[in-house]
DNA sequence: TTGTTATTGTATCATTATGGTACAATAGTA
DNA sequence: TACTATTGTACCATAATGATACAATAACAA
């Protein structure tokens, strides 16, 4: 059963908000607006100078896919991400923000690097940005400041994600991880290392099956595993090496139209429900 | 050649230090407190609430050791960290911390962790370990604020390392991995996790080499493998394998005093200089 | 000088894991 | 009913690893 695809992004495509919606659109803005006036009025019940990034990833069409945001009015995308509250714990923290982002619960959320230079920001690019959306912030505000992120990798089942845009985006999109535009800062890097440390906890630790559904053929799990170590597998082996492992149940036949044997379906063990 | 004991660590008996220089020791003692409130006068230049803990590993007499620092007056131990300038590199910064710590510089340093529970700090014994080593410092100090902490894992020639206490702590000693004593806050957990990581690393990364000094026996190269991945290793086996990865070269025997055959002495290659 | 001892370096065989090919089974289509 | 594309599995070749055997040798003792 397959979601329709404007359902999985809001607003997807903003010339249809426009004309569908004006004033709707308009005013969802402007609440926006005030949100994020909000919001930047006060932050002392958060940890200064002191940022969470996610690379959230999801698998589709044979594709490893990362979410991203855009800017009001401009062109730089970025990654979702957010502060901490005093009372916060860090991962609570990221859970927090990317269930905001996604709507789901529970992610599969995976710390990987902490990115700490000074330069890695640009304060005045940010003003900008901070402008072209519609907010006048003074130059020593805190959100100009230096800011150390700590950068969080995230699996989803990307038929389960209803991504939302934040106070400071217009909307949100999947890319293709061979496809990521320029981002603001440092977060093309941190997209990079967020690969290489999926790409290495991929045989060590299971971690794949977090990016597919519920059921799958073999085909698919060996495309996932192809698309995130990026250069192909011996189709017999994998399946030996997969089936060896004891860690899949085999459900059912998926007869699907195609002109040749129907592959069997597989769900994943984890160890506690073995 | 094996550098007197004593040298390594400063001071390393206190006993002796109140007996054969009461007044030097106690002027050092106050020369440290008067560093010690300067330094907590003003903490504008640091990033708040945040901080670096190093788990420096070393190897000797076939065991992996780690540095750790004794609070002044107390039984407490904790692990050498510090804080972060504005203007400073996070990596940078921990280099720093570290090079004051051990004397060493351009230390092999691996970020590893970051650990940002609320409760992962305790005021109250902060507070207390501030009052025993002489220091009242109001409550309301940044000092005891809720802190992240990013984790370092530092990996040491043993024999280079000239360790020193910080402002707060009366000496420093290394500590059997097996033997670690209980430390304050969470740095139990950060110890653990930092071996874990480094047990990860050792192979994917010849890193292992790092703690080791210029030459060394195969021998000595297999007692570290096995120390850190806590299992015994087939001789032969490592062995070969070693060698097949071609990151060894040969410089000569080693003659001293067993009734045996003498042991190749060995240097490693790093991708550099091959 | 010669035999003894503990350790080192290497060869060899057994076992397991992996790379690669072959082929039968089969769901849908012509 | 034959054909096609794909799937599941068997099989062989090669590589990596586990385990044993043994010669070489530095220091020591007789």
């Amino acid at each position: 059963m397959k979601i329709d695809e404007s359902l999985r992004k809001w607003p997807f495509d903003t010339s249809v908000l426009c004309k569908s919606s004006t004033f709707a659109g308009y005013s969802i803005i402007m609440e926006h607006l005030e949100e994020a006036a909000i919001f930047l009025s006060d932050g002392n019940h958060l940890l200064p100078q002191l940022s969470i990034d996610c690379v959230v990833f999801g698998f589709h069409e044979a594709q490893l896919k990362v979410l991203l945001l855009k800017f009001k009015n401009s062109e730089y995308w970025a990654l979702p991400g957010g502060f901490i509250e005093q009372e916060e714990d860090l991962d609570a923290a990221a859970q927090r923000i990317l269930q905001e982002r996604t709507g789901v619960k529970d992610i599969y959320l995976e710390q990987f690097h902490v990115f700490g230079k000074v330069g890695r920001s640009f304060p005045e690019m940010h003003k900008n940005l901070m402008k072209a959306s519609g907010l006048e912030i003074p130059d020593a505000h805190w959100i100009f400041k230096r800011f150390v992120t700590v950068g969080y990798f995230a699996l989803v089942d990307f038929s389960e994600v209803v991504a939302a845009p934040d106070l400071f985006s217009e909307y949100c999109d999947w890319f293709d991880i061979k496809a990521i535009p320029e981002l603001i800062f440092d977060h093309n890097e941190i997209v990079l290392k967020g690969l290489e440390t999926l790409q290495r906890s991929l045989d060590e630790k299971l971690v794949g099956f977090k990016l597919l559904p519920e059921t799958f053929t073999m085909g698919e799990l060996q495309a996932l595993y192809e698309t995130i170590l990026d250069r192909p597998l011996l189709r017999t082996n994998f399946q030996r090496k997969m089936l060896s492992l004891h860690i899949l149940e085999r459900v059912e036949k998926r007869y699907s139209g195609g002109a040749h044997k129907a592959p069997f379906l597989y769900r994943f063990l984890n160890e506690n429900s073995v």
